[in-house]
RNA sequence: GGGGGUGUAGCUCAGUCGGUAGAGCAACUGACUCUUAAUCAGUGGGUCCACGGUUCGAGCCCGUGCACCCCUACCA
């Protein structure tokens, strides 16, 4: 007891600073370190240690038996106090579960102090496993401990947080306050690990490449800069891993697939973060079709294995929802078909005058610049990419959309990849490979223009050793998370958005 | 970048015509030994986002700024 005295009475001097100090004493915070030092007078150290606790309290729930003893841990997120008795209910992370205080069932002293406990605190309880009379699983308490005082209240336990900005700067609170935001988020997890499983399973090696590259390469984005100041040299944050990956299948490894962030120095909105999760993934003497074959085996073993269905539903933007199947086999259509199927046959054969004539038609603004080279993936992105509602692969794509891919054998005018479509928003490329690495040394060459010094030499050194041919894919996953967890808002599936600074 | 909306108690939200700031939950006091959004009685709680303006008087009207949301544009 006289331990316990002390810990109220000599409180550091910094403590008592950060007491009263702290930006926000409120009346809430002072009524909660009135009731931590009541605790502590009567034995109850507010931050507590390690709690062994005899499971889970979804293992508790899932192996429930009357009568057994068990010790759980929790925060406290509501109580219900009936004068000799309390109803109380914890959660751990993992579920909820109700905890039943009886006077004549614990000392006087544990029973008191139970009843100086705040919403928000954790706990650490032994007790018997019984049934109440509306049938309720519980624990009757025979010994708790305080585990750690939470000196802020919780959001109202009924409608949860709902503003958004504080959902995202205070995710802790959101997680703790709305199920369906904790159990997105565990879908997430779950959806990371089974792409790992069923890549694992069949062969492919998870690597990891350079996240800090001293050019920043693979994509056409404007990158993060830093210093590195060892070396004083200026480095980016990677835009994507695609050419160290590249490297690996020069350097022998035949089926590597990386998962990790790219970072890209872009606006945000709510399908753009400015770091991004992707999944890339190459197979050495493979291309567009055995990505295709990826695709189309991955995705409904990841939609099956974590959701159980095939059917998804995905909010619209009238509001509505739609349903969108992942039974393979997909669609595959050649993109130029697209365009004629929405345009006319002979679409391919106006000039480009009467190309504007008919885009501005189909409700397509073009300006007397645009050729028809310019206006068909105008009106592609316009008009035909947001009615592929199913999952479709969007193949023989124009040359100057994919400049580092290999070309159709049939067509040099057409590239040998793929496009996958769902919910009318692209959702992961493929490619066949270019492996001619002279053709690269000469496209490489002509990106950085004046600026040599951006020129990936080493990249293109590896090539010259001769990279095997090879099929290539990337898949964004925040967007794939959102299209498994039918969200139209990326902050939902992402942790820690990224947000203004506020002041 | 352009247009629209929102910002009020710890949380969820009302606030009429410009005239003393409201409710539910949470909190505090009391009652209650099977409650589960516990119930019942009572009490306290506000930088109305910030700064400036109009006015005798501003949560409300005007201006500027900040943050978030929606639409749109840009960007892959």
């Amino acid at each position: 007891m006289i331990e316990e005295k002390r810990l109220v009475t000599e409180m550091s001097e910094k403590k008592e600073a950060v007491v009263s100090s702290t930006e926000q004493v409120n009346t809430y915070r002072a009524q909660r370190l009135e009731n931590m030092e009541k605790l502590a007078a009567l034995g109850y150290k507010p931050f507590g240690r390690a709690w062994p606790r005899s499971g889970r309290l979804t293992d508790i729930r899932a192996r429930f038996e009357e009568g057994k003893k068990v010790a759980v841990a929790g925060r406290l997120l509501t109580i219900r106090d009936i004068g000799k008795a309390v109803f109380a209910d914890i959660y751990d992370g993992s579920d909820r579960f109700q905890i039943f205080v009886k006077r004549d069932r614990l000392s006087e002293t544990a029973f008191q102090a139970f009843k100086l406990l705040d919403l928000g605190d954790h706990i650490g309880v032994e007790g018997e496993l019984f049934v109440t009379r509306r049938g309720e699983q519980s624990i009757i308490v025979e010994n708790w401990e305080m585990l750690s005082k939470a000196l802020l209240n919780l959001p109202e336990k009924w409608h949860g947080l709902q503003d958004t900005e504080e959902r995202y700067r205070k995710r802790y609170l959101d997680l703790i306050a709305n199920p369906e935001s904790r159990d997105r988020f565990n879908k997430r997890i779950a959806i990371m690990r089974e792409i790992r499983a069923y890549l694992d399973a069949r062969g492919y090696q998870e690597v990891e490449t350079p996240m800090m590259q001293p050019q920043a390469g693979g994509a056409a984005a404007r990158p993060f800069t830093t210093h590195y100041n060892a070396l004083d040299a200026t480095m980016f944050m990677r835009i994507a891993p695609e050419l160290y990956l590249k490297r690996l299948l020069v350097g022998g490894f035949d089926k590597v697939y990386e998962i990790g962030r790219n970072f890209r120095n872009e606006g945000l909105d709510r399908t753009h973060n400015p770091e991004f999760t992707v999944l890339e993934l190459y197979e050495a003497y493979g291309d567009r079709l055995s990505m295709k074959a990826v695709i189309e085996g991955l995705i409904p073993a990841v939609a099956q294995k974590v959701l159980g269905t095939l059917k998804m539903v995905m909010p619209t933007a009238d509001g509505e929802s739609e349903e969108i199947d992942l039974t393979p086999p997909y669609r595959e259509v050649a993109y130029k078909d697209l365009v004629r199927e929405k345009m006319g046959k002979d679409w391919f054969n106006l000039d480009d005058n009467e190309a504007r004539k008919r885009a501005e038609a189909a409700g397509v603004e073009v300006d007397d610049e645009m050729n028809h080279l310019l206006i068909t993936p105008e009106i592609y992105d316009k008009l035909i990419e947001k009615t592929l509602r199913q999952p479709t692969f969007v193949i023989r794509l124009p040359k100057q959309f994919v400049p580092l891919a290999k070309t159709c054998e049939d067509d040099p005018e057409l590239v040998d990849v793929f496009e996958f479509v769902v919910g009318g928003k692209e959702l992961c490329p493929g490619y066949t490979e270019n492996n001619d690495s002279l053709e690269q040394r000469i496209r490489f060459t002509e990106q950085v223009g004046e600026n040599q010094e951006r020129l990936d030499e080493d990249f293109l050194t590896a090539l010259e050793h001769g990279m095997p041919p090879a099929g290539g894919l990337g898949i964004g996953l925040d967007r794939l998370v959102m299209l498994l967890t039918g969200t139209d808002v990326i902050r939902d599936v992402i942790l820690f958005p990224q947000l203004k600074q506020r002041s």
